[in-house]
DNA sequence: AGTATATATCGTAATATTGCAATATAACAA
DNA sequence: TTGTTATATTGCAATATTACGATATATACT
């Protein structure tokens, strides 16, 4: 118990799960709107910006990364990081394929 | 600590993110494909689609609508669920939104 | 080598989530 | 009223997440 049962279901829904999970931090969608509106690659700049410690922002960097929502580059002493457009575009049609034509008379 | 801080963000941000935590899970994503895949609502039917015990679904169930991703209305005995397009098109235009119109050259 | 800067990792306390058995509630039927 | 079906709630053990101080690592500069 206290573990989420990931072998009963798909790894489509699985994948799904993990990259929603990954979202489901307003710290991660503060980093991902911050990383949205400067159009590059940021690093220090989220510690100055989020009222969080580095450790912290260290941390929820590495979920974002390991979902594969951003990508890291090494730059000098500082990483680069910046959205990763293909799996941005995997969430929103999975969003598209839930809507309906027209709204359905239920409930 | 163990807590998120969430007074340090925007309405928005929080808003969001409680959307998003409400899909980060394999078992409701498996609800809101089947709720998607029959057009109209269920209840018992997911007790016997997913291969979890009924509180559990229950639970699953409670999380979707206190975020407003499902509406349920009673209907006799049992209650009739149904997916709330409104919330779906809110996080797709959020993601719509992170999406570039050329990729950036970046990292 | 020594120093500074940038980021990651470790360790840990506080809290949240997951899953389910047991039990409660609610609507209907006989 | 008694029974049946459908769903929710309670309680709890196992596990995961969050946040951060302390510390490590890694690159660059002097």
């Amino acid at each position: 118990m206290g573990t989420t049962k990931s072998e009963v279901f798909s790894e489509e829904i699985n994948d799904l799960a993990l990259l929603f999970k990954a979202l489901g931090h307003p710290a991660r969608i503060a980093i991902i709107q911050f990383l949205r509106a400067q159009e590059t690659c940021i690093c220090t700049d989220l510690v100055n910006e989020l009222p969080l410690a580095q450790p912290t922002i260290s941390q929820h960097l590495k979920e974002l990364k390991n979902a594969g929502i951003i990508q890291g580059n090494v730059s000098g002493t500082s990483i680069c990081y910046c959205l990763n457009q293909d799996k941005i575009k995997e969430l929103d049609a999975f969003l598209a394929s839930l809507k309906y034509d027209q709204n359905p008379t239920c409930c």
